[in-house]
Formats: C-alpha cells, sequence, structure tokens
DNA sequence: CCCTATTTGAGGTACGTACCTCATAGCAAG
DNA sequence: CTTGCTATGAGGTACGTACCTCAAATAGGG
C-alpha cells in the first residue's frame, strides 16, 4: 500500500484532478463548500503532498543566503566551514547555500544589503547582525516581498527568550548559557572566599550581557563566597588585554576563576600570569580552545555545535518556504559542556 | 542554471539516455571504455543525480525496523517516542519507520527474527541488542539479502572504538562517557579521602563495563584521594538494591559520590540514606533523572540525545540504501553532560 | 566476408505533482 | 430567452529519472 495521490484525492472528494490542485496551491475560482469537500477528502485519506513530485515539477530550488559580520573570529570561521559543508550535502536536495559578509557595526549598510536582496534570486536568509531598528524594519520588508529569515546566533529580540513572539532564533539561550557556566564555575572553584574574573570583547552586544546575568545570577545565589570582579571589556585589543590581565591578577591575587564571555577565547588566555592558576571557563570550541582543553588550562567550554547551527537555520529556512511546521526538538540548539573527556 | 540532468550527461559522454542509464544503474551489456567515459563526463560536467526524481520514477520507499530489547526503562521509552516522532516526521520523505521488540537475553531468538525480516518488506533495521556470534552472523546474512543493518546504542565490535571496521554504530563512546563521569565527579567530589560507590543493572553489558573502564581510569589517574569501590550490581531488585544501599553506606560512612552506570537511575537513588549528601552522576535523560537535576539531588547527567540517535540511524541507513556517504559530523553522536542549568 | 553476439540508440511509458488551455455546466440578471 | 459570469472538468505538457522494447550498429571469430 503506498501513499494516496492526488488522484485518489480527487476520486475521494468527488471532483477532478483540476479542482484538487486548484485547492492544493490556493488557486481561485473555487467555491467554498467545494474547498471544504476537498479539504474533508484530504483528513479523510490521509492524503499528504509528495514533496519530491512537487519541487520535481515546479522544478523549485532552494537558495539560501548567510549573511555573517565581516569581523570575525575563529568561532566564525568554524561556523563558515559549516555552511560549505552543508552547502555540499544540500545539493542533493535542490537546497544552494552560499555566504555573505555584512558591516557589523553599521545597521544602515545591514538593511541596505537586506533591502537589497532579489527574491528572484534568493529564497531566504540566516542573518547574524544585532537587532536594531533599521535591522528590524528590513526584516519586516523581506517577508513582505517573499524572503524567509531567521536569526542567526544573535539578535533575538527578548532576553532570554528564544523564539519569542513569531520571531525566529537560531541559537542557545545565552542567560542560560551563562548560568551553565556559573553552575560549573560555582562547582570547580575552591570553597573559600576568592574572586572571579569576567572578559568581554565588548558589553554592548546583548550576547554577553546575557550570558553575564545568567553567570551572575548563580554564583550570587548559589556560592555567595566567590565575588565576580565587574566585567572588563578587551575590545579584542591584545595590549588592552594584556594590561587588564596584569592589572586585575595584581590588585587581586585572590582570583580563582576566570570566565570568558567571548567567543574568542585566544587572547585572555595568553596573559594569564605564570603562577597563577584559576579555574577557567570559556565560550565556543576554537583550535585554540580545544588544545586549552586538552592541557588542561581550560577547565569547561560551553558551546553550541556550528553544524548544528547551519543546518538547522536551513532546515527551517526551508520549512518555511514549504509553509511546513519543522520538528521542534531537532531544531533546540543544545547547550554543550566540553571537558577533556568528551571533546 | 539548473544542476546537469542525464540529458547534458549523455551529451557531454557522447552517448545516448540509455547507455548513460545503463551505466547509472549498474546494468549490464556497456563495455568498458564506455562507462569510463560515462563516469568522466560526469566528472566533467558535475552531474549529480537527482534523487527525488530517481525515487519517484522508481516509486521507491524505504522500510526501516528498530529492533529493541522488550525489557526497557524509562530512556528506551524515550528512544520509542522519538521514533514514533521521526516516522511522522519521515513520512514526507518516503520514509516509514517501524519497532520491533525482540527478547534481549536470547541469541538464538534474536538471530532467528533476523533472519525472517523480508528483503520485500524491510529495507534496513537498526538492532539494539548484545553482540553474540549468533547475532553477529545473522548480520552478515542479512547484508547477503540487501537489507541493511546498523548497531543501534548496543552491541558494537571493538572496545572503546566505535565503527571498528566497516560496522556501523550508532551511539556515543562508552569509555569516554565514564571518562566523563569520572573527570566532573573528580571535580565535584571533596578534595579529601573518600570513597566513590559504582552502581549497575549488570557488569556483563559491554557498555557498562566500558563506562566502568573509563570512570576508574581518570579517577585512578587524577584523583588518587578518591577511592572507587568494587562496582555493584542491582539487577532491576529493588529488594536487592535497598540492601546493596543500605550495606554500602553502612560499611563505608565516608562515601562521597555516587556513579550509576545504568540507564535507570530511579531505583538506586530513591534508596539513598537519608542524611548522606553524596555528589551523585548517573546516565540518561529520564522524568525521573530530569527531577534529579533541578532538585538538586542530582550533580550531574551523562546523556545521549535519543532524537539525534533515532534520526541518525534513519539517515545512515538511507545513505547506505541508496550507497551514498553520510554527513560524518552529523552523524557523529555527542557524549552531552546536563546539569541544572542547560537542561 | 559473413555470421553471431554484444553493444548502443531511439523511443516509449511511468512516477506524482504543477500549471496551462479550453470546453462546458450552472446560475443569475437583464 | 440571451448574455455574462463563475465553477468545474477534461486533457495536455513538463520536471528528471527508471525501466522496458525493439531496432540498428558494431565487434570479433571463423
Amino acid at each position: 500500500m503506498s501513499r494516496p495521490t492526488t488522484k485518489d484525492l480527487a476520486r475521494a472528494a468527488g471532483v477532478s484532478l483540476a479542482t484538487v490542485d486548484r485547492v492544493l496551491n490556493d488557486r481561485t475560482g473555487v467555491r467554498d463548500d467545494t474547498v471544504k469537500r476537498v479539504t474533508e477528502a484530504i483528513e479523510a485519506i490521509g492524503f499528504i503532498r509528495n514533496l519530491s513530485a512537487a519541487n520535481l515539477a515546479r522544478s523549485r530550488s532552494y537558495r539560501f543566503v548567510f549573511l555573517l559580520p565581516r569581523s570575525g573570529d575563529q568561532f566564525l570561521n568554524r561556523v563558515i566551514a559549516r555552511i560549505d559543508e552543508a552547502s555540499q550535502a544540500f545539493t542533493t536536495e535542490a537546497t544552494q547555500v552560499t555566504v555573505a559578509r555584512i558591516e557589523d557595526e553599521d545597521p544602515h549598510q545591514i538593511a541596505a544589503t537586506l533591502g537589497a536582496l532579489d527574491p528572484a534570486t534568493v529564497d531566504g536568509v540566516a542573518i547574524m547582525a544585532p537587532e536594531s531598528p533599521q535591522v528590524r524594519d528590513a526584516k519586516a520588508r523581506l517577508s513582505e516581498r517573499g524572503i524567509e529569515a531567521v536569526a542567526f546566533l544573535s539578535g533575538q529580540i527578548g532576553s532570554g527568550h528564544p523564539t519569542a513572539g513569531s520571531e525566529v532564533f537560531v541559537g542557545i539561550d545565552n542567560y542560560a548559557a551563562g548560568a551553565t557556566a556559573g553552575r560549573l564555575m560555582g562547582r570547580f572553584a575552591p570553597d573559600t572566599d576568592a574572586k572571579i574574573l569576567v572578559l568581554a570583547d565588548t558589553l554592548l552586544a546583548r550576547d554577553s550581557l546575557e550570558r553575564r546575568r545568567g553567570f551572575d545570577a548563580v554564583i550570587g545565589r548559589d556560592y555567595p563566597h566567590l565575588t565576580v570582579l565587574p566585567a572588563l571589556e578587551t575590545h579584542s585589543d591584545p595590549t588592552r588585554t594584556r594590561q587588564i590581565m596584569t592589572a586585575s591578577f595584581t590588585s587581586h591575587p585572590d582570583i580563582c576563576g576566570l570566565y570568558v564571555l567571548a567567543s574568542e577565547a585566544r587572547m585572555p588566555l595568553l596573559h594569564v600570569p605564570a603562577g597563577a592558576h584559576p579555574v577557567i571557563i570559556a565560550h565556543e570550541r576554537t583550535p585554540f580552545t580545544e588544545t586549552g582543553l586538552q592541557t588542561g588550562q581550560i577547565a569547561a567550554l560551553i558551546t553550541q555545535d556550528p553544524g548544528h547551527l547551519v543546518r538547522s537555520a536551513v532546515r527551517i529556512l526551508r520549512a518555511r518556504c514549504d509553509h511546513r511546521e519543522v520538528l521542534a526538538s531537532q531544531e533546540k540548539i543544545r547547550i554543550e559542556i566540553l571537558i577533556r573527556e568528551n571533546l
């Protein structure tokens, strides 16, 4: 027994193939009660449209673009590697994935890029950019023009609540990620009074802020003997980073933990003073943090799987193009904890 | 520009569509150098077979069976729930997934079940059963009859080395999982001399053995102040479990950690003596262990995502049916660490 | 060079759906 | 009744591939 086809559906509904087609593809010129008859027949016989055949017939293909910031760290490079991998793997499924870079500091330029996207050449975009009014407007206009969009890794609305509203966000809950880091820090650090140094690229990014909030909440509630020092911003500047590190460890000899919020942990960790052995917790898996885990310098990493992120974004975009539901459990991005043993 | 079709391929190779078809589908009656010409043309123009169209033409569908032990715990129930979910989600892709139960204690019966599978009704099986000579033979005969098979969650050959040989195994590296548990135990437990209790359903199962080995290796090497007591077997027997727990905590008042190897942590944890607050690390996410994490009774869980397991098995089976490669990075099952914050 | 076996080509139908054209049925207003 | 409209049916072609048949070309052996 194979699945019922449109022909079966036409027979079951007592209409012709043409009418079935009109109903299935939302064409005009069908009376309401006829539509209802067909819809009921769909339920009755359990008709499921054969997507392969449909896509074949309309020679449909999916063209998606990942809009990523031009200024990228190693984590972003891994993401891009996964996009390339996916673009290979998805060709079998008529899905083409490309990458375009944007100036993430300039909301106007981002909005302009979004505005320039042509529905004739692009079916969907995954946008990694800070949420700004301009960008939000540009996104709204995208959907009007029939281009699907998902927020990718950053730019979600609301705080700590992914997919608030109808907004689709691919990435982890950064508040929970920070809380996870906090819990591990609390358990790994000694039980005595001590301080924890927190480093960020910039605290303007929503991601960093939320991680920070989550981290502080757990430490403050459950590990009162630990004092979290005010977060310091490195601005990805080597000199500044070195100064911060030296100054912090000098004025606070009792620093027992180091939490690196940003996805580029390399710079701060190179400047941990010899002799100091703080518990280090950082984010994202990069060649550097991997090595750090293996040598024992880093105690734990809080990560999200770049491959999963990319494939999830693509699956969500495709589902939206087809007006389908996604499998929610598959698209939930997990907050992963990596230690040396489960690398 | 759309992808080249068989027609383009025929033109590029200077042969007819019929010959292209013969080459693509491994039919006889084509001279070797003609085959070569076509193969070269495939490379040259980058021809990729349109799987949707191919499956449509041969009205192919994939019918897979998950063979699971009849005696199941809550973790297995979650796996089954994911299979049901997947069977819904995969109907769109002409893939039908069902579950059959086997008596996991009886290798003969398992082998018989495998032998009774009909290639006319089944395209692939995911087998969750202990590896025995009979089962191994039966598996070999499966592939002779053209039924694909993967080992699912247990039954892998070799120790700690998934996919040893050409054997396909869907699941985690249990040695590494045990080592992960060991590392967490070492970091969570106090720095003073103390004992760790290890509980298993049975130590006959390879999974448990390997987890045990990994756990011991880490504790023995890096946390010499901790003593791992000989593992005790509960055999899923409530009375026996209670006795073990009581006896252990009585004769070893300095137990600081409890490692539950089996996927059903419920029974032992109900019998932790009041007043004792060992660091508890267990495996797999179930309603019970979730609650344990939330209340703080359980410090950490080592898990594998059932949904990922199921979908991965299905993808691998489908790829093998199509003689395709899988995306390795997607099929690697991660050893997940769950704490209260990243639940 | 002929005979035969093998290889190749030409052409068709099918899969399930989309999309198109044209014809006809039904209905209401004039 | 005719006119003009909408709703529906009938039938076709197309997508890219599989699989079939039959004829034609080619190769190799004697």
